[in-house]
DNA sequence: TGGCATTATTGTATATTTTACAATATATTC
DNA sequence: GAATATATTGTAAAATATACAATAATGCCA
């Protein structure tokens, strides 16, 4: 190599994984407790530095699976975050992803040096270390700005859901309220949203009709120029 | 340094920046020839390896102005490249930026290595070094889908505007037609493009009046709720 | 100087979408 | 079968978007 270039090959790169869910409590940000340094003994995202053999998108899904074991989910890069003092151990530009995930259809097997991993609420997350509360906060925003116009809410509901919990996740994660029968008219008229004829069991009350989403025929109205707008 | 730290930061970090300016025969992308290794002698975007004792935001402007001596213009990062074969010289990063400019109101000087410096129409982009095309194709998209959302159009037009040299740029971004009363209509409801009571001069027909934009009221707009949408 | 060429400017009627609002239905439990 | 709890549904009014073409203001030139 050229000597020239030699100062400029001296970064490290590190994957953080802002991992959302959604239970009937609200929504919840995944977080592990570290079981090494730096910050050992604390909560974090999920994220570590990343081999240099491996394309960045690849080493995100890795870094993943390796600290939490979750695997195959929807994963989009948001931002890379590179201030100069953000690592103690040197100069470390990290690349933040979110990630959304049906809380109960997966379980959670910290692994490598991940000694713990937890689902905090959205509203009660501890001081976390590194920048990693400025990337949470940047991965919130991103998700209150993607879900009004892309259709992945659905990532955190079960297969089969009510439109109660669909707008119950929009009101919670948008912090704002929709009237019930507009909301209704408004998802139901975009058509990718289909009555599966089953309804819930085992409630105390008039049970709810379960839909489930078609992400085919949302495609095909995408390809038309149709535009999912809450 | 932990000597099992020593493998993870041997990386290479630089910014590429996807500069958009705009005149009446539509949108153009600022491209430098490279008077250095690799690629020497080949139309590239403006970007450079950045000094790892620098920020990551302060870096991108410091590249955009060593090559092409632009100064305090609208940038946004837009996504981070990061493929293990992207460059010849080893594993470098790449974190895209893009800017827009009123090409009108700068001069652009070449230095450093880049020998010069020329505006492309976006339809007449030559094949370019690494993964510079996938790079653009991310920007144009990203720019497209912005425009509709944000006021980031004026950026792009000289202070004092035609309603009509308004509409042409959306119209030539989103490659598409607006009705010419309706799109007035929408524009000046939205009560942030205020009429300078100023007029063109010279032309040879009737002359348009001059509107500017007023960021300020824009800002005030969002702050209620408001949402731009075109 | 008057007509021509060129682009700028403006309004209205109709269709579509959004909003506001409350009564009835269906299940369980006691 | 009454009480409790949530699910489901329609309509009228307001706001917004759309489709559409005639008139206005300048420079140029015969």
């Amino acid at each position: 190599m050229n000597p020239d270039l030699i100062p400029f090959f001296k970064a490290a790169v590190s994957v953080d994984n802002v991992v959302f869910g959604f239970d009937h409590t609200g929504l919840k940000v995944l977080l592990i407790y570290r079981g090494a340094d730096p910050y050992r003994n604390c909560w974090a995202l999920p994220g570590d530095l990343i081999s240099l053999d491996t394309d960045l998108s690849s080493s995100a899904e890795k870094v993943l699976q390796d600290l939490t074991g979750l695997d195959k989910i929807y994963m989009e890069q948001i931002h890379t975050f590179g201030n100069v003092d953000r690592h103690p151990f040197g100069r470390v530009f990290t690349i933040a992803y979110f990630a959304l995930i049906k809380i109960e259809d997966y379980n959670i097997h910290p692994s490598s040096w991940a000694e713990e991993a937890a689902w905090f609420p959205i509203g009660k997350i501890p001081d976390l270390p590194f920048d990693h509360n400025e990337i949470l906060a940047f991965a919130k925003d991103q998700l209150k700005t993607k879900i009004r116009r892309q259709p992945i809410g659905f990532e955190m509901l079960p297969k089969y859901f009510t439109l109660t919990e669909l707008q119950t996740l929009y009101e919670s994660i948008l912090e704002t309220k929709f009237d019930v029968r507009n909301f209704r008219k408004k998802i139901l008229s975009m058509d990718f949203i289909t009555d599966t004829g089953l309804k819930q069991t085992s409630v105390t009350h008039r049970p709810a009709k379960l839909f489930k989403y078609n992400a085919r025929k949302y495609n095909n109205l995408i390809n038309t120029g149709f535009a999912f707008d809450l």
